[in-house]
DNA sequence: TAGTTAATTACGGCTTTCCGTAAAACGAAA
DNA sequence: TTTCGTTTTACGGAAAGCCGTAATTAACTA
């Protein structure tokens, strides 16, 4: 098993719940950290010292507060931690359930398991603990859809760019005229409709209402 | 200071946090349980004993499990005991920060305080606690805007539904037959043309996208 | 009951969006 | 350069939505 494990939540009171997993584990080396800064930190350290993270369980959302943080999310701490170290194990713990977020942390980050916060939380944390130290990857049931193969959409920057704009309120010409501003091309009135077509083609849209609303509801915007 | 105290909260490891604050209170009589069912049944019972609660502190998400509960979230619970005991007071603590639904929680359902989960959580709790025990209502600084007048925008039930059945793709012509159906009115499309475009005054919408946008993110929806 | 007011419904002209087709522009490879 | 395939742009008819006006119905009051 497991045994230098780094915790960082912004909760304290979580924390605890988690320390309590890694007790009943046996797994006596764990470390609790409040900040993902001090998280990255933690492990550059223990790396460098040759006495290795092997696991890292962290939440997502870190509220902010008065310190000037380089990191000031869960997604951006694993994302440059799994880079720099990528025989790190990292376990995502948090209430988000949002299957977009999920799919990018397991399939573009590399992340070994995500298990949402919840009353079978950290039973389910528990068994990924276990499943990730056997090298496979663990997700909790409700998020499990997250990486099959049907969620797989291909969603570019523009893409984004197109949900977001339309969210914000302009009409299809405003949104011509924004890209054209902002040198951005393809800004024709007829390609910003074709993309807006093919969106509510590939999430099964009825109408653009609908697929603003469906792309907030996976947190792509 | 209060006596007696329930504290409700589907993450048995935040429970603790909140338990923890409550001890350095000297409030001992602390009862403890995962359902809103429980929570509910529980004021019922000790104040039919004539040894009522006094505090709640509640979440108001609850992950839904295989139980078959009456109440399944906060809102509900609170809506429901504060019409029934409203004497009991009440404190939500949760994560959620969109204003709208702390609007709802303190003007329509008398709640006391409200607290934002986040890493000064718990000391804000134990503020509130004072605070509400000297008949006062508390909210967290980032949530405190949430019962200024300007917020203040009249939406009622059946707006809600319109949101909703836009945000689920229906065109007008759509929801006037959903309604219909439902034997809900005013259903005629030319209503709900109207009722649409008052929302969007209100809310200061572009259009009806901009409009099911901010309700989202509003959590009206 | 009649009169007043508000809510609901109906309608028509106008704009935006939708959707299919097709032309023009662009890029890569022969 | 020519060719082929893709992307971007253009256009036009149909559908949906927008918006002002007006008729109808419901609700309330004197």
């Amino acid at each position: 098993m497991f045994k230098k494990v780094l915790v960082a939540d912004d909760l304290l009171s979580i924390n605890q719940g988690v320390v309590s997993v890694l007790d009943t584990l046996k797994i006596t080396d764990v470390q609790e950290v409040q900040y993902c800064d001090d998280a990255y930190l933690k492990v550059k350290k223990a790396a460098q010292d040759n006495e290795p993270i092997e696991l890292l369980i962290t939440d997502l959302s870190y509220k902010k507060d008065h310190r000037n943080e380089t990191y000031t999310s869960g997604e951006e701490l694993v994302k440059v931690l799994k880079k720099e170290h990528p025989e790190l194990k990292v376990i995502v713990y948090s209430v988000e359930d949002r299957l977009q977020r999920v799919r990018t942390l397991m399939n573009k980050h590399n992340c070994n398991a995500y298990v949402c916060k919840g009353r079978r939380g950290l039973i389910e944390l528990n068994t990924a603990i276990n499943t990730v130290y056997n090298n496979d990857t663990y997700l909790s049931p409700q998020v499990a859809a997250a990486t099959s193969p049907k969620t797989n959409i291909e969603i570019d920057d523009f893409d984004i760019i197109l949900l977001k704009q339309l969210s914000l309120g302009l009409s299809q010409e405003g949104i011509s005229q924004h890209l054209q501003k902002k040198n951005l091309s393809p800004y024709s009135l007829s390609s910003i409709e074709k993309k807006i077509n093919k969106l509510k083609t590939q999430f099964g849209a009825n109408n653009t209402i609908h697929l603003v609303s469906i792309a907030k509801d996976l947190g792509l915007i």
